[in-house]
DNA sequence: AATGAATGAGGATTCATTCAT
DNA sequence: TATGAATGAATCCTCATTCAT
């Protein structure tokens, strides 16, 4: 921290609101979600805990921006990356795309895990319908883009993918991570079935879900 | 309740522990698991606070003895709708079955929903064992009729198919019990996106897996 | 409010003064003083939070100047009713004509409530000062006045009447207003003996106390 | 503490509460109410903080039921007094007995200068009935305690005196309790008025009450 | 004079769990 | 085996006040 001493204009605002995040984030990678203190977070970024509640109403509201701004940079990514590999968008290769750009986002991952559970609960309105307009919008866009690329895909259906993926995504997630006594009784060889290898279900199992409605929009046709 | 006063005998234990249970489960149907109380439950069943923790160690531990009965349970269904309906076992009907006895276990919905997150989380070896022990008894046991109605699928996949539902569904119920402010939001038109049909979207999903799983299998015999 | 935006003049400064205490005493109709933040008293009157403090040391300060207006208007109604009705100042008289103009004045006697207890105690020297030299003017005033109607009265004890006025007032204000549980519990039958009409009460009471005096009076003489 | 180390029986429980009560006193001996926390007591109690709520429900009513145990006292002083001074119970003997006796009990008239805006406050309705009833019981039989021996108050017309006497005496403690700066204030030669000697004031207004209420009484025969 | 960003002390309360009886 | 009294950790948030600009 320790530029700012005031933040006066919108801009220094805005540049004290990304540091808090970012120290934000920098402690929810050292514990859970749950035994992060909002003092620990002051502490670290060098203002009062008062500061804090200045520029996000509620805990929760903090890392509902924290997971807005992680989620933003990935459809970013996902965005960039789609328009790259144009050449090559063979469902195996966007299915990779995806599943790479999600499960090296460990942060996003977690988030998502306690977004509806956690995060979503206590916030206002306001915050609550500004989060959800930006993911729309995101959904929107992202979802025609994949629309393009997926031409079985009829129109809407890119969204649909996409939210079923969310959902994916949150119950893989909450299987790939075990507390620490479910491991220790994981790691024996006969409950190899519940290890989860993130990365590989999400592009086994968005493969199939791929080819399922590409299968399916053929023997529509037909 | 009540009648019992000590129980002695391990049918009388067993009887205790299934009331304590039962009333759980009745208080559960009432609120969500954070703001149910031991205190509360106790109460209505009729016996101490320390009672309790002669059947459970934890409160954890009472809720996922709660999830695996519910899951027993609906395994059992399962078996049995399977076996009966043994003519018609297309994908659709299979799918249906599934959707069905899912969407129709609000209880077991909302248990599977934290149960990576909070149940499995203070409990001791012997029952994170147990319960997984019977989880992969019960997925075993599934999986393989469900490999002997969907011939496409290769030994062991039936056991995989089940897992990737299991997240779905956690996914699902994530996406389809949003908070009070987030129910309001969403009741816009806009966002109709995000309202989430739980069964409607189950059986489309399960759905679109399995026919991608037909389709790769079909596939790669070629 | 707004049209001044820098107060210079002695004039505009005492006027902004006057703007703000309105609204604050606007606020104070609405919830309790404790309930009652600065930060809406400055939303309010249009002026940043800083700026009050430009104005009044304190929240207590505030109130406690709020308290003085009250105090002033009350005493000067007071002094002109006395003059009007010099015919008939019969003790029923006196007392009717206080009783009414106390229990006319909600605020006044809120702030009266609170006076002592909170708004005395954030203050400094200074405006302590010129808060009980402004009362012991008044009430000096106020008393001989009354020692005027009353003949019974002895010098001086105008103004001892008038504090056990004071004392007494704060004392039924506070049996007058119950929380809201005591007021559910008050208005069981049997506890009609709790429920205070304030202006029955001091009109009741102080014409005790000043036959009670006249009496005494009568007795010395003797 | 430290005789009891686990209140079984309901007396050892009874034991417990008042000696958290009494404890409760020594330190509202030496702060004010607003700065002295549970913390505090539970520690000087030798209590965790946990059990304090096991006897109240909440800091108010741990100090309403101190307010209850020293109105009983005062109540149980006053009766006996009242007993023993049979023979002299002029107006100026039963005047003395109340004055005394009330100004004597510091932490009795403390608790009921707040007993209306804090204890009242954060109460639930079984209590407050409970605390109200109690009061009304001690009211209606010292009430006609003092009926006895005031033969010109009319039936019903104790407790009116006896309410009469807890407005004054809350408004007069209000008074003659100033804050340190208040206090420096009023140290002053020409601020003599305001500085209050309960024990007098309430001697002299009481006196001159009952005599106003006496006079009252014969007036209305004639 | 006015602003409004920053401060930071401050404390009641809950409830799963334990353990003396 | 059953009880229920006792434990005590654990933390979010408010808001009057200050002070850099």
């Amino acid at each position: 921290m320790a530029v700012i001493n005031r933040a006066m204009t919108g801009a220094q605002k805005q540049a004290r609101r990304a540091e808090i995040l970012k120290v934000a984030m920098g402690r929810f990678a050292l514990t859970s979600y749950a035994t992060l203190s909002m003092a620990d977070i002051a502490r670290q970024a060098g203002v009062a805990k008062g500061t804090l509640y200045l520029y996000f109403h509620s805990k929760e509201e903090m890392f509902l921006a924290l997971c807005e701004e992680e989620l933003a940079d990935w459809f970013a990514a996902l965005d960039t990356a789609l328009e790259q590999r144009r050449a090559d968008m063979s469902i195996a290769g966007l299915v990779q795309l995806f599943a790479e750009s999600i499960a090296t986002r460990p942060y996003l991952l977690r988030l998502l895990a306690i977004l509806h559970t956690v995060l979503e609960q206590n916030v206002d309105h306001d915050t609550a319908l500004r989060f959800k307009t930006f993911l729309r919008e995101r959904l929107l866009k992202t979802g025609a883009l994949l629309e393009g690329y997926l031409r079985f895909l009829a129109p809407g259906q890119g969204v649909e993918v996409l939210l079923k993926i969310d959902a994916l995504v949150i119950g893989l997630q909450h299987l790939a991570e075990p507390s620490e006594v479910m491991r220790a009784v994981l790691a024996q060889p006969e409950m190899a079935m519940f290890r989860v290898d993130l990365q590989q279900q999400m592009l086994d199992t968005m493969k199939i879900l791929l080819m399922g409605l590409a299968y399916e929009a053929k023997y529509k046709q037909a």
